[in-house]
RNA sequence: CGGGGUGUAGCGCAGUCUGGCUAGCGUGCUAUCUUGGGGUGAUAGAGGUCGCCGGUUCAAGUCCGGUCACUCCGACCA
């Protein structure tokens, strides 16, 4: 590709929103647009380009294990939604809307409804199990609110497979399959990344794995262990229980819980008071849709109790109970080997579910086994947030000037850089170059434009393709310069050896 | 949903408090010249429903009322 030809609008000036490298990056570098802000972006041609390289990684790897891919309808009817029992307590995120005829439908935010219909019109026998299907198509969640770029957009490109199984077992030979499979992709796209257990959230089901890659500007903390392989999510991790006595303080958050048809309910839960309150687990420890802060009551009608405190606490309520809502602190002890855990910062990129029968059984996904009886399918579904790879790859890898690629996921595998396009030796080289490496299939960006060598630089580090070559001043002397966008380290070649050079290197 | 902020050229902003003549700056864009190893310099240009609706006034980007949108900080999410 000829730079000149390139729609790149490459820009000096930082958009005022932005405050991630990967938000800056990809605005300055012109890979994406921003549509009137609110969190939907255009793609624009490197940006694609970069999304199809990182689709291409993802389908790859699912491919080779086994996974078949489809693509589903994005606009869904909202009746599916409503037989899974999931049109309410998936909330304001789904954008709904009606058609000419009145028919009420949403924009898939998710699709298990959509795949587990499609499964249980054409899967009847157990001889049609296992099976994997997946998709790469975009979701729509209409966040309260996006920010971040690409890190949280309204509309954004998902990888989501769902695995039907005749058994448990079965499913979770797949989920483990699938883990396998995460750790190629995000290995192949350079990433550095930890597998965590994770709280289930919205999609339901049970243990569940997330995959983040490791980021300060991460969104989400993760507990993990210096001496094991053991990490968790904050919303979901453990650690080796403290002892407490009668002696021990204890303190009582009140909180507004949330259920379905406008249902709420005051909640009472206690703890050590050293301890701080997780309110996902303590969401989970009431079966609630969401928490919502309260102010204080005395009067104590539900209390949840952590269970670190049970039998060692005197409090009295109507409904008692015990449960884990405690937050793992930074230096608690490891559950598996007793080592300090620490807090580290992560950017969920995937999340893997065993499901179970959760939406076979109210959807009526069954098929015939053995013996001709009807079973629900035994579930699971794995989510890679494809677009937000693009932002993780960047908050990664860059330094203050630019983007720094990975192999795989690089808009381009070499730039060539013609200093001056006056110097007609210069352009002679380019072009010669440019023509050998194309031919040798490399995908080669050939910047020929009338700028100076300063801003063609400038640009360079911003789009951050690996590798450039430098042909400037130093050809009068029969060398030009190999440089690596990570580190920025140049090295000089002659003229006659850089076809060599390169071939070997491409 | 709670609390702040902002809507003026593609992008980044000034002007609004204290109403006044042709709405300005930087950058980007076009043309010509210049320069040629880290966003060169000069000249000339194109580009605007001042978010929207209504009101006050001889006169509104500026004052008043309403409305919409965006955005930042918190609680939720690939």
């Amino acid at each position: 590709m000829r730079f000149s030809r390139l729609l790149i609008p490459t820009t000096k000036e930082t958009p005022n929103d932005a405050t991630l490298a990967s938000h800056i990056f990809l605005i300055r570098g012109g890979f994406i647009q921003s549509v009137g802000g609110s969190g939907l972006y255009n793609f624009l041609p490197l940006g694609k380009k970069i999304l199809d390289k990182v689709h291409a990684v993802v389908k790859d790897e699912l491919d080779k294990a086994g996974c078949q891919e489809v693509s589903l309808s994005f606009v869904t009817p909202a009746s599916l939604w409503e037989e899974s029992g999931r049109l309410e307590k998936y909330g304001k995120e789904l954008l709904r809307f009606k058609d000419r005829k009145n028919n009420d439908f949403i924009l898939g935010p998710t699709h298990e409804e959509m795949m587990v219909n499609l499964v249980r019109q054409t899967v009847k026998s157990y001889k049609q199990l296992p099976l994997n299907v997946y998709q790469i198509n975009l979701k729509f969640r209409d966040e309260i609110r996006p920010r971040f770029g690409l890190m949280r957009g309204r509309e954004f490109l998902m990888k989501d497979a769902y695995s039907f199984h005749t058994s448990t077992e079965d499913m979770q030979r797949e989920f483990a399959l699938m883990e396998e499979t995460y750790k190629k992709i995000f290995t192949r796209l350079g990433l550095e990344f930890r597998v965590v257990d994770a709280d289930s959230g919205a999609i339901g089901g049970s243990g569940s794995k997330e995959f983040m890659v490791l980021a300060d500007s991460g969104e989400d903390t993760i507990v993990v262990c210096p001496d094991c392989e053991y990490g968790a999510n904050i919303e979901a991790a453990v650690a080796k229980p403290k002892t407490y006595d009668v002696s021990t303080q204890v303190k009582v958050v009140t909180m507004k819980a949330l259920y379905d048809e406008g249902v709420t309910k005051v909640v009472h839960f206690a703890l050590p008071s050293s301890v701080e309150l997780q309110e996902v687990k303590a969401c989970n420890a009431v079966n609630a849709n969401e928490l919502v802060e309260h102010e204080d009551t005395d009067t104590i009608i539900t209390l949840v109790a952590d269970s670190l405190l049970e039998g060692v606490d005197s409090l009295i309520a109507e409904e008692k109970s015990y449960a884990d809502i405690s937050a793992v602190q930074e230096g608690d002890s490891c559950a598996t080997c007793g080592g300090a855990l620490r807090y580290t910062k992560g950017i969920e990129a995937g999340h893997i579910f065993q499901l179970g029968t959760q939406y076979s059984e109210p959807l009526g996904a069954n098929f015939l086994d053995e013996n001709g009886k009807a079973q629900p399918m035994v579930m699971g579904t794995y989510g890679i947030g494809v677009s937000r790879l693009l932002a993780a790859i960047i908050e990664q890898n860059h330094d203050d000037k630019g983007c720094i690629w990975t192999k795989e996921s690089a808009p381009f595998d070499l730039q060539i850089i013609i200093s001056n396009i006056k110097d007609d030796g210069q352009v002679a080289l380019g072009e010669k170059l440019y023509e050998v490496m194309l031919d040798k299939g490399v995908d080669v960006l050939l910047d020929e434009r009338k700028d100076r060598f300063g801003a063609k630089m400038k640009d360079y580090e911003l789009l951050g393709v690996p590798h450039a070559v430098v042909i400037g001043k130093n050809l009068a002397d029969g060398v030009v310069e190999f440089i690596s966008r990570n580190g920025m380290e140049k090295e000089e070649v002659s003229v006659d050896e850089i076809v060599d050079f390169l071939s070997e290197r491409f």
